[in-house]
RNA sequence: GGCCCUAUCGUCUAACGGUUAGGACAUAUCCUUCUCAAGGAUAUAAUCGCGGUUCGAUUCCGCGUAGGGUCACCA
């Protein structure tokens, strides 16, 4: 392969990641994945005022919950290292050099209250701020402590091609002379990103729609250093519940890690992301880490925003439990689980009742397992079935004793209870008039599993003792 | 405001210009069932509006409307 494809993922590092963050890193690596390419991570540090502490740790270790995970980066390494823009300042400046010596770079000879000025005559005049408008006849020598601009080599309108939004342009009021170096000797995301993409091999980038605005510029600068750009996939933006706004961090999106914390699965996080804003052509709807990195496109990107829904993702959550194995589940519940609860048998019948981890919480929490492990409360009334007398129950549940009784304990599993149990039930009138008895002598509960399970769960001894109380 | 992007059930979405506009989530009902959950079945529900092109428009074009994005020494 001579074109091999290479993408990357490139956060700044502000905080925490949220799902639409997590949802370009998914993108970006399902293609390199798909294409057997290289899937980099590169950290956008260029901004010291905005930096938030420990915010790399975070990313990481966001991705790497999700699974997604890099061949080159800051904390592996690799061929283009430093993965850190703050680290890379020569390159940039190397390349503003070239721009300089073409004259297509030159300081900003105006302070920021000069400028401020400039923006607010144009306002008055109902005029698009341009600062090229006002650029110097002559360029100074730029000796670093001021910001480097970009000489618009050509003021025109500018098309180009996008793999997800097809033919874009925009006019040239979209072109300036933006900063490309700050007065603090750090690069602007819009050259930072250029040169760093050029220089690490960058053949898609995958970034949201936000960005469609400022490709004029970025597209000036490949123009002025003259290299051919990569292939710009755009993605569709996600908009948060309420369906109005693009999905932020001041509107309460949530790290993605807290999704974990609620009891989600890093797979189900995956499956439900790479569907919002893509899909497969089909009906599929469930998917693995692989099965994604085989049907993944970028022709089917949609164009549209996508509201973020949590419902779906309850339900890809609950299918991506269904499929989990036996260990894996013990694994996952008993961490929700308190210690004394924490017994293999518990498993099936919880992981049947709960779409997320964090429901065993909430099933501990409201009580609906504490019938495991102590005689429950009940009232005489509730053990009654419908309009059965209370001594045909009495009656029913010797009859059930007597059965139980006669099963070997090593015998005492639910399907063998089920069966002993159905040929008493199948003899009376309605089956409930055995069965609810038992099944809430055992539990307490007006909703609980059904009793054969409870009955293996509990153990013979447990079970005939709760059944003599109720009688 | 300028520029740009978008528009199919409540939500995520499918449909070479020809389909009874399909699927999934959610909701409701039924079946199964002692209860709940799970499972199965069914139902309700959409092409933003107006023009144009065409034998035929969800699909192409124009104009509206609505939503979003962007106009930083942030990314």
């Amino acid at each position: 392969m001579e074109n091999k494809v290479v993408t990357r993922f490139a956060p700044s590092p502000t905080g925490f990641m949220h799902v639409g963050g997590v949802r370009t890193a998914l993108y970006a690596y399902l293609w390199a994945r798909k294409n057997n390419g290289t899937f980099i991570l590169r950290i956008e540090d260029t901004d010291k005022e905005r930096e938030v502490e420990g915010s790399v740790e975070h990313i990481i270790k966001s991705l790497k919950w999700l699974n997604i995970n890099w061949d080159e980066g800051p904390d592996i390494g690799g061929p283009h290292a430093p993965y850190l823009q703050s680290q890379r300042l020569d390159s940039y400046k190397k390349y503003a050099q070239v721009l300089i010596d073409k004259g297509l770079a030159y300081p900003d000879p105006y302070t920021e209250e000069e400028i401020e000025q400039f923006r607010n005559k144009a306002e008055l005049e109902k005029k698009p701020f341009l600062y090229r408008e006002y650029r110097p006849e002559t360029f100074g020598v730029w000796d670093g402590t001021r910001a480097l601009r970009l000489k618009v080599p050509e003021v025109k309108s500018y098309k180009w091609h996008d793999l997800v939004y097809g033919d874009l342009s925009a006019g040239p009021e979209a072109l300036d002379d933006f900063i490309l170096i700050k007065g603090d000797g750090y690069p602007t995301y819009n050259f930072a990103h250029i040169i760093d993409d050029l220089e690490m091999g960058v053949t898609h980038i995958m970034r949201g729609q936000e960005f469609i605005s400022s490709t004029p510029k970025f597209l000036s600068v490949y123009d002025a250093l003259g290299i051919t750009p990569p292939l710009f996939a755009t993605l569709p933006p996600i908009m948060g519940p309420d369906g109005k706004k693009k999905l932020g961090k001041r509107d309460g999106a949530k790290d993605v890690l807290d999704y974990g914390k609620e009891g989600y699965l890093p797979e189900a996080m995956v499956n439900f992301l790479a569907l919002l804003g893509w899909n497969p052509g089909d009906e599929r709807e469930i998917f693995t880490m692989q099965e994604l990195v085989d049907s993944f496109d970028i022709s089917r990107i949609g164009h549209s925003g996508a509201q973020l829904n949590d419902e779906k993702l309850d339900w890809i959550n609950k299918e991506h439990i269904k499929k989990m194995s036996l260990e894996d589940l013990q694994k996952n519940i008993f961490e929700w689980l308190p210690e004394n609860m924490r017994i293999q048998k518990i498993i099936p019948i919880i992981s049947e009742r709960i779409s997320k981890f964090s429901d065993v919480k909430k099933m501990v929490e409201a009580g609906e397992l504490n019938f495991f492990f102590k005689q429950p409360e009940y009232s005489k009334e509730k053990l009654v079935f419908k309009n059965t007398s209370p001594e045909k129950i009495n009656e029913n549940l010797k009859l059930a004793i007597k059965a139980f009784e006669g099963i070997d304990e090593k015998d005492f599993t639910a399907e063998n209870i089920k069966a002993s149990l159905m040929k008493i039930a199948d003899t009376l009138e309605s089956r409930g008039e055995l069965l609810h008895p038992i099944r809430y002598s055992l539990s307490g509960l007006d909703k609980s599993p059904d009793p054969f399970i409870i009955a293996d769960i509990l153990g013979k001894n447990e079970t005939l003792s709760r059944l003599q109380k109720a009688i």
